[in-house]
DNA sequence: TAACTATATTACTACTTAGTTATATTGTCA
DNA sequence: TGACAATATAACTAAGTAGTAATATAGTTA
């Protein structure tokens, strides 16, 4: 019985949830989430593990680090960025898993079990 | 040991993952799932809970729709939309949750465990 | 048929933002 | 100090989109 309650939500609430969706709503952020989830890294290496320029990543460091999401230490010259906020995995699972539930019952509804041709 | 497995996804499926959270980013999208979350409603009935005009909620409806998350039932003259995907629930919760704690966070690193004023 | 209702669509405007380029800032080392 | 390296920031352009207003498409009823 945890499954049934309510959603009560106010418009500030659903405003926040919005922002927190949208800053996931950008694949070069996923692609950072997914490059840090093996350990911290330094700007640069992020830069050239998701295949972006400097400046672009830097940004979304800023927007992912303002957004809780991600941890941020300085080391001399250098920056580090780590996960700050693990749950975000679980959400791009479930995300994921519906997404491909989605797609096979698609595939299914054109009764295509194996890519033509 | 359910949880440590490794993220693994193709930038396809970041791409995929990163349209369904922008589906999710918006308030009105939100409160319309929201609106849902109780049973089947009507265009019109829809956009007089959610405030909004009738053909921006058609297009939200479709947007929702194509996305997989909502269901479209015609009777008569007036169209049904209900759940599709009640996972998505699920996810605004863990987000919620994500939020909350931290505005927590925020609000005892400034020692304030009450409003001010 | 015509008049009415519910929903969808089109064209448009205003706003947001991802990416780029150039530059500023900060730290290290000689 | 100067030269260099790593990161951040500012200004700009281009693309996407939420909302609106007008119109189109159906379905109902007389």
């Amino acid at each position: 019985m945890p499954k049934q309650k309510k959603w009560e939500m106010s418009p500030e609430a659903l405003i926040l949830v919005a922002e927190r969706f949208k800053i996931l709503a950008e694949p070069v952020r996923l692609s950072i989430l997914q490059a840090l989830e093996t350990g911290e890294k330094s700007v640069t290496d992020i830069a050239n593990v998701v295949a972006s320029t400097q400046p672009n990543v830097s940004k979304h460091l800023k927007m992912l680090q303002d957004a809780g999401l991600l941890a941020r230490r300085q080391e001399g010259n250098t920056v580090y960025y780590s996960i700050a906020d693990k749950s975000v995995f679980a959400l791009c699972d479930a995300v994921c898993a519906s997404v491909g539930k989605r797609l096979t019952k698609q595939m299914n509804s054109l009764n295509l079990t194996a890519p033509p041709q």
